[in-house]
This record gives C-alpha cells, sequence and structure tokens, in this order.
DNA sequence: GGTAGGGCTGAGCGGGACCTGAAAAGGCGT
DNA sequence: ACGCCTTTTCAGGTCCCGCTCAGCCCTACC
C-alpha cells in the first residue's frame, strides 16, 4: 500500500510518515501543495493524506484537481478546523473522509484502512442488476422495470446501502456479520434486531415495487437461519445475469 | 474447530462470537483475563483469541501461562494500540499473530483460518460435486441435476452441514466422532441418536431431490456398521469424479 | 433360527431464531 | 427551538429446528 501524505507541519509529517511506515505501509510526503499535486498525479498511490492548510496552495484545489484526472482512490483530510464548512467543502471537492487536528495517530491509521478497503469508487458507481431490479450506483436509485411501470423503490438510506451490498453479491449467501460490516461499517455496535427490521423494510419495498410495476421474476431476500440472508433471483426465470 | 475468545468489551466479544459460530467455529467467551486463563489450561481449544487490554490481568500474561503449560495451539492477539512494543512483546510472549483493532471480521476469519492451516475461506466456498449432487458453497445450496429438471434439496442447517462434510470427503468411510466433531464442532455433547435422525433427513431429502430431478446415479449415504457413515457415489455408473 | 446390540425413523416438545408493528431515540434542517 | 425523517429498540408472536424418546427393524453372531 503506497500512500501519498501531503502537510507542511514537519514534524507532524515526519511522525505520521514513521507511524504509517511501521505499520507497513509506504509512504511519500509533500511539504508543499504544489509538490503534492505533482506526486499525486505523476504516482499511482493507493490513498492520500491531505492537510487542509498548506503552503503555495490548498488542499481542496489538490483533491479537485487529481478526481479531475479520473484518479478515485481514496482521499483522508486532515483540518486544523472542526469548521464545519471546510468539511462539507472538502467532501464536495472529492474527499473521502476528513480528521478534524489534532487526532490520535491511531485513529488516523484506523480511518486509512477503512477506507482502502472500500471499493474503489469506480465500482460503487457501477450499475447492477438484478433480473428486474436495477440499482443505479451513480444516482444512488433503485428501479424496478414492470409491464405496467417502472416502479422506483423508496429507500431509506440504511435500506439502499444493505440492497447495494444484497446485489453486489447476488445470490452469495452473505452472513450476518458481513453484512453488518459491509452496511454500517463496524459489526460491533449493529444489534441483530437492527439488521432484522432493515431486512424487514426492504422487503416491503420490494414487495411494493413489485406489485406497482408488475413485474415478474423479481428478486427476493433469502433467510438462512443461523447464518444470514441471500438475494435470490426468482426462481423459474432466469432473468438478466 | 474449538475457539477461545477472550475480550472485555462485550459487544465485540458477542459480534466476534456471533460471527465465527456463523463461520462453523465453537467459541466459547470469557469477560477478564482469570476467567479466560482458567478456561485455557482446562479446556482443549484449538486456537485462542486474546485480546491485551483485560480487567484482572493482561493477554501477555495468559499467553505466557497457557505456553508454559505446553500448550502450543496458535494464538491471534487483538491489540487496541499502534503501539509496535506491546506487539512485540506479545509476538514474543508465544503469540502467533496479531491484529490490530479496530479489524474487519473478515480479516479476523482470515487470519485464523491461517493459523489454523485450514484452507482459505475462497476453498471452502469452492462448489464440490457427486455424481449429480452439488454442493455451491457460495450459495449455500445443493441441488440434484437429472432429466427431469434440476431439484433443489431443501436442508435444514445442520443436514446442509453434514452433506457438506460428506461431500468433502467423498467415498471416505467418516467415524460417527469425526463427524460430530466437523458438523457440530465437538462430539461431547452430541448423542448417537441425534447424528441418527439427521442422517436419516438427510437420506430422505437425497431421495426426494432423486425423485424430483429423475438423476440416475446419486449417491447415497451408506452405514458402516460400528463406525460411520460414508457418501458413496453411484454404483454401477462411476459418475462424475 | 434365535438373540442381542446397533441403527432407523415418526412423533412430540422446548427453545430459539426470525419477523414486524409501534414506540423511543437520534439527527438534521428550518 | 421545533418538527420531520431515519434509525434503533422493544415486545409479542410465529414458526422452524434440533433433540429426545420409543418402538421397530436390521444385521451379525452364535
Amino acid at each position: 500500500m503506497w500512500v501519498l501524505l501531503i502537510e507542511d507541519e514537519a514534524r507532524l509529517a515526519d511522525s505520521v510518515r514513521r507511524g504509517l511506515e511501521e505499520e507497513g505501509y509506504r509512504v511519500d510526503v509533500a511539504g508543499d501543495a504544489e509538490a503534492g499535486e505533482r506526486l499525486a498525479l505523476e504516482n499511482a498511490y493507493d490513498a492520500f493524506v491531505v492537510d487542509w492548510r498548506l503552503p503555495k496552495g490548498d488542499g481542496k484545489t489538490i483533491v479537485e484537481r487529481v478526481r479531475a484526472a479520473g484518479k478515485d482512490q481514496p482521499v483522508l483530510m486532515l483540518t486544523a478546523l472542526s469548521d464545519v464548512e471546510h468539511r462539507v467543502a472538502g467532501l464536495d471537492a472529492g474527499a473521502d473522509d476528513y480528521l478534524p487536528k489534532p487526532f490520535a495517530f491511531e485513529e488516523l491509521v484506523a480511518r486509512l484502512r477503512a477506507l482502502l478497503r472500500r471499493p474503489p469508487l469506480s465500482d460503487q458507481k457501477r450499475t447492477v442488476a438484478v433480473g428486474p431490479l436495477v440499482l443505479d450506483g451513480e444516482r444512488r436509485k433503485a428501479t424496478m422495470a414492470g409491464p405496467l411501470r417502472e416502479a422506483v423503490l423508496n429507500l431509506r438510506p440504511k435500506e439502499y446501502a444493505m440492497l447495494e451490498v444484497l446485489m453486489r453479491s447476488a445470490d452469495a449467501a452473505l452472513s450476518r456479520t458481513v453484512l453488518a460490516e459491509r452496511v454500517w461499517g463496524d459489526p460491533i455496535f449493529v444489534t441483530d434486531n437492527a439488521l432484522d427490521v432493515t431486512v424487514s423494510g426492504l422487503r416491503q419495498r420490494l414487495a411494493d415495487a413489485e406489485r406497482e410495476s408488475g413485474a415478474s421474476g423479481a428478486p427476493s431476500i433469502e433467510t438462512i437461519r443461523g447464518v444470514g440472508y441471500r438475494l435470490a433471483p426468482a426462481d423459474g426465470a432466469p432473468g438478466a445475469e
């Protein structure tokens, strides 16, 4: 894992670099915005850690340019301000997460690890289909096509997240733990029941959509007792695969 | 496979236990160092997962004592600290690997599998076939292909687990003890009869599927009197091997 | 051919996993 | 500060699963 750290405070940069190297990362450091941008565009890093205030520019601009260049590796921004606006601006510009200074080093590592585990953005945006059920990753909407009409699933964020996970592993059995981890990011604080309820809701939305659209061969969420769930394509109809 | 988890954070412990059980492990949990050490010394676990910071002691000491008692089962330590020294100390004390918190659950499973020298998940999820009988580990479904149609075996969890064990050792005689161990995780609490009943059920499901699919050359479960069972590929037909 | 031990399986029961409507808690924007 | 929307928790109910039991059957051995 190769990481670019753009940070002007030498002491902080140095300690973070050392820490990350001990964690097994390979780290490049840039001391200002110009150097950072150049390195970022020239090399194939797996992730970026970018301070928001920099000499010769700022982190936001770097992220925008890097994104414009088609790179979608995760960006973790460091901001000295707990300022909401900056944070929003940063996320808008394409950063994936932020860390307010001062931070504990472990926190940084944890976030970075989490970001690197995420599937690349390009994958997340891709559209998936299971039978008549279509999930548009770009617009974050799910629809079901049928003879009556195309029904839009009115999903809550958590439901969407879960449907996405299920559809991207369509037909595969997913354990409760894995599901919780992929949907919530961490299985620790997710009670079994919270997961149950979300599944329950999702099933209802699927049923609604099926009725509205009149679609046949819609996939359904099967329970695998003692293990988890599985999005099963409809029985007889080998719909779209 | 029997694992002892020593972890004081109840929620984390619970979620890990649950997850491991979904993966087919039998798990004991100890909430503090004292209880952990006692259990570790009393029982014949196959592996230990030990938090480093614990009430009434610490993980390092436990590992040292367990090692001193001559137990050499693998130890995976969980450390909340990205502290290099602790990690080194842990490995010195006899731990085999470490996992910095927070970790993805799948990561824990992967490391544990590696330590136990079991085939990686990808292998376990691989599909096995014995004649027309196919077990798809990823979808967690068993089917039988035949001229009439492809029949899906409607298996209960225990039946599925047993069929998997039998199929992955197809044609080999499995003693009742081994079977109990692999299906239940531990042979101690399994009465002979419980095993009988499961086999009985499984045979019926196989018969059902054979009739439904019209398959010929389906394997059958043979009784080996006084010993155990064996999944026998069909007699005359040396179908698929 | 008889007998004894092991194996088979239908029936029943207790526990637990799962489902779901409703209420409480939390977040966010106005 | 208020109200709406999402999420989680709670509680009650349901259904399924796995175990035990008991009687029958089958095989091995005498």
